[in-house]
RNA sequence: GGCCCUGUCGUCUAGUCUGGUCUAGGACACGAGCUUUUCAAGCUCGGUACACGGGUUCGAAUCCCGUCGGGGCUGCCA
């Protein structure tokens, strides 16, 4: 290949829309995109559909609407409009998006000049090279049965020899392949493996090495109409003109595969760059067995989106300095393709954990309650701007998650129920602690409700906490007022809540004793 | 089985290319303490790792060889 004109940078990511976006792909996605940042180079999505059977619209629309959400915006690719979820956008509309979708949806459903970048799109693209390979002697049908095919593998295999296909249907004359297959017989499309060795020199491995020897003659596709995946890969990686390809190590030995394709098919060289799995706790390919692996399940479990890539850059990678908060920017500036690790890493939903909650107290209420609310709702609680934005203040130091927020900040909108035992503190009588709540109220009520603030509150108090003491004094208030053991600080709830939701609780705790 | 990748605290990692400053640094988690009206947060302190065995060298986590361990692939999936 001609090394000698310098091409742009152009990287891709390709997920097949086969189930909810993963995270192990979002790493994947993220070190292409910051690749392509780095470099003032292009960030292309191409969706890898050629699976008629498990490819789904739904999977591909919740492909691109969490790369969306996690502000991994794409400048070539299906177009990023398709992935507004409008709420009517489902059952009825069925019928309606398969209309149009034969025609008019199709043309205009993506940006960039290299397209279609859907797979299923580009059939006839990838048969013109099929019939060249051909043409060529470079690839022929195949009509050995599965069953064969089968035995075939057992047999090597049980002889202590690479399970490899023997190239049986190598030497059958373009012609009668073609006249079998007319004929009906069933049959696939394989490419001759040439049996030398393929070296290339991988960003992160250095250099790997394959013999072609043990490959065999690989299927390209099902049929003219029906590539498979190292084809189809192949043959868009040339004509969307990607220099670079990164992608997770379990695509290693598919590289040589793919060269040899584009050493027959006279194709540009390309980079490569097999970054490390991401794995469960017993170190096997990260999976729903042990955690949640799906993007949904994060966002829905109320992680914040740069929390989830800043711990995601860190898996297999780490900046020259000790510092572990980056936000997108840092990690642009100081990600190194050349840096990251070569072995697998464990998911350690404990660290993500200590991130999100770092990136949870460095906003601000105000943005904390648009994030809040969506949680809010699913538990039916709406309240006013202001008053969520103080709730999340109150109680943003301690919670890992804005689910967890939602969580904890329940009883500011609704007082649970508890028993009396709550209200006493240590081995105080029911009396003392009644006697206590009284007396605070009546310390409260002196306030103007304009001025029932946490510092005016505390000084009202002050006194009486002086005299009788501070668990005394504002352990039953806090019971009183959040029905739970551990909460914010009293006088903050109070401040939140108000003079008058503040005296109904207390009076509430009164009457329990 | 074969091919390929890989191996520093429980986990993520710094250091390995360019041997000494590494009796191995940071972070999460864990434990203790401080703070304290609860739970957190915060602060301070602490324990734990160079897979193993040989070599080379004055000196090896770093270089060489071997062993063992882990993973991926081995699909008419991607």
């Amino acid at each position: 290949m001609t090394a000698t004109q310098k091409r742009g940078v152009r990287v891709r990511f390709a997920p097949s829309p086969t189930g909810f976006l993963h995270v192990g792909s979002v790493r994947t996605a993220l070190f292409n995109w910051i690749f392509a940042k780095q470099n003032s180079g292009k960030f292309i999505l191409r969706i890898e559909d050629t699976d008629k059977e498990r490819s789904k619209p739904e999977y591909e629309k919740n492909i691109l609407e969490s790369l969306k959400w996690l502000g991994l915006d794409w400048d070539e690719g299906p177009s990023p409009n398709g992935a507004q979820n409008n709420a009517d956008d489902t059952q009825n509309n069925a019928e309606k998006s398969q209309r149009e979708s034969a025609s008019s949806r199709r043309k205009s459903a993506y940006i960039g000049d290299y397209g279609p970048y859907r797979q299923s799109e580009r059939i006839k693209i990838y048969r013109n090279y099929i019939e060249r390979l051909i043409g060529e002697g470079r690839a022929y049908r195949c009509f050995c049965s599965k069953e064969q095919l089968e035995s075939d593998r057992q047999t090597m295999l049980a002889e202590g020899l690479p399970p490899k296909y023997g190239g049986r249907c190598r030497n059958i004359k373009k012609e009668d392949g073609e006249k079998r297959m007319k004929n009906g017989e069933a049959c696939v499309i394989r490419f001759v493996v040439p049996e030398t060795d393929v070296e290339f020199n991988d960003l992160v491995r250095g250099n790997v090495k394959f013999s072609g020897e043990l490959m065999g003659d690989m299927i390209i596709a099902k049929s003219e109409d029906e590539p498979l995946y190292n084809f189809a890969a192949t043959i868009d990686d040339e004509l969307m003109e990607i220099t670079h390809v990164i992608r997770a190590e379990e695509h290693l030995s598919n590289t040589p595969k793919q060269i040899f394709l584009q050493q027959a098919l006279n194709f540009r060289e390309i980079k490569y760059a097999h970054i490390p799995l991401i794995l469960n706790p017993d170190r096997s390919k990260m999976s729903k067995r042990y955690l949640e692996s799906s993007v949904n399940d994060y966002r829905s479990g109320g992680y914040l989106p740069e929390a989830m890539l800043n711990f995601l850059s860190l898996l297999g990678w780490h900046p020259k300095e000790e510092k572990e908060i980056l936000g997108i920017d840092e990690i642009i500036k100081e990600f190194d393709i050349k840096r990251v690790q070569k072995a697998g890493a464990v998911f350690n939903i404990e660290k993500l954990n200590w991130i999100n909650s770092q990136y949870i107290k460095k906003k601000t209420n105000t943005e904390l309650a648009a994030l809040l609310r969506i949680f809010l709702e699913n538990k039916n609680i709406d309240a006013e701007d202001e008053f969520v934005a103080k709730v999340a203040g109150a109680e943003k130091e301690r919670v890992k998650t804005i689910a967890e927020l939602a969580e904890a900040a329940e009883f500011f909108f609704k007082l649970p129920d508890y028993g009396p035992e709550l209200l006493t503190w240590k081995n105080r009588t029911a009396a003392e602690t009644k006697n206590a709540i009284n007396e605070s109220l009546k310390m409260l009520d002196e306030i103007p409700e304009e001025k029932f603030a946490r510092e005016e509150i505390g000084n009202a108090l002050q006194q009486l906490i002086e005299k009788t003491g501070r668990g005394e004094v504002l352990w039953p208030i806090r019971a009183a007022l959040s029905g739970q053991k551990a909460s914010p600080d009293p006088l903050e709830i109070m401040g939140i809540l108000g003079k008058k939701e503040t005296e109904r609780r207390l009076k509430i705790a009164m009457k329990k004793l």
